[in-house]
DNA sequence: GAGATTTGACCACT
DNA sequence: AGTGGTCAAATCTC
């Protein structure tokens, strides 16, 4: 809990920095970029993401989020497409797409070597895709700004491994072989796509061979709901005067909270997540009968200091404050 | 038998 | 016409 605390505190500290260097405007200090704002934001973000790891005991995962944010910075910024072609920066990255340069954009030339997986042997007497197919077009239920919502919203994600844990049911429905892509793209919807109308897709493509790096593309935000109960996050809700604050691991929770504050997590079917409830004086009790299995209960003391890592009034960057907030969702999940 | 995967065809877009 | 995304029948796996 003592590296909770302390990741609390850095993450105020370094909020508070982050107003200072926003008030002067002038943000370089000694040569690197610690001391300007993007620094420090990513400095924000590592902190806050430490501080949910060491929560959910992942602790040991915190150099691989930890580069993430870095690969993400430049989207934070403003300052690059957001999507590297896996040479720039670190080797694992992740980025925001707000601008649909995404999947367009992966067109590695270091692919060498054929990765795909044969295991069917069935004798082909194949009628796949015999079949007249109707014209394509809003479906039934589907709503016709999907397209754009799609287009718009994706994150993209590379990893040493192809078949990472986002805590998300997904099914495959498609490979593709890419131009100029020596890997094929596979294509995943969420399983509850019919059952739940979840929107979500994502595909993963190899994009470099030495060393592995698989870029998973998200588009969308899931609708589902694999635990009913499994992502609430309520804050201290016994002390009504503390105004309490209310956290969803629910994706379509957060998207219609998280203007009120940062106070809502992306995501998902959490599964088995222990209770952390951290009191005033930064203790924590972690049991496991309890109703829901990943309520984290915090004290408003505790909340004041992540309220205090977004200072959205005075931030300003290429990206809408919904997209930056989707991107430490997003994030958020996946870590 | 249910659910997941495979894979050729269909369709939209450029 | 070329390309990428999706569909859906066939097949596989548990």
């Amino acid at each position: 809990m003592e590296r909770v605390v302390e990741e609390v505190i850095q993450g105020r500290e370094l909020a508070s920095q982050l107003s200072k260097a926003f008030a002067n405007r002038s943000l370089v200090v000694n040569g690197d970029d610690g001391g300007s704002a993007e620094g420090i934001v990513n400095k924000i973000l590592g902190s806050f993401v430490n501080t949910l790891l060491i929560i959910n005991g992942k602790e040991s995962d915190q150099k691989f989020v930890s580069d993430q944010i870095q690969g993400n910075s430049s989207g934070v910024s403003g300052g690059s497409t957001g999507v590297s072609d896996g040479r720039g920066g670190g080797a694992y990255s992740s980025s925001w797409d707000a601008n649909h340069e995404h999947a367009a954009n992966i067109k590695s030339e270091d692919y060498n070597e054929e990765g795909i997986s044969c295991k069917s042997t069935s004798t082909f007497k194949d009628r796949r895709g015999s079949y007249k197919r109707r014209t394509r077009g809003p479906l039934d239920g589907e709503d016709p700004l999907d397209q754009d919502t799609k287009a718009s919203h994706s994150w993209t994600r590379d990893t040493p491994a192809s078949n990472i844990d986002d805590s998300h049911a997904w099914r495959k429905y498609g490979k593709k072989v890419i131009h100029n892509a020596k890997h094929p793209r596979n294509y995943f919807r969420c399983t509850h796509k019919y059952d739940q109308a979840c929107k979500a897709t994502k595909q993963v493509q190899q994009v470099q061979d030495h060393p592995p790096v698989f870029r998973t593309t998200y588009y969308g935000t899931h609708t589902c709901r694999d635990y009913p109960k499994a992502s609430e996050l309520v804050l201290d809700c016994t002390s009504p005067r503390d105004s309490s604050k209310y956290i969803s691991f629910d994706n379509a929770n957060c998207l219609e909270n998280k203007q009120e504050h940062f106070t809502s997590f992306a995501s998902s079917s959490v599964k088995e997540e222990p209770i952390v409830k951290a009191t005033s004086d930064h203790t924590v009790t972690s049991h496991n009968n309890h109703s829901s299995p990943s309520d984290y209960l915090l004290s408003h003391d505790d909340l004041m200091a992540f309220d205090s890592f977004w200072p959205m009034s005075e931030f300003s960057s290429s990206i809408d404050q919904y997209d930056r907030d989707d991107v430490f969702l997003k994030m958020i999940a996946e870590s």
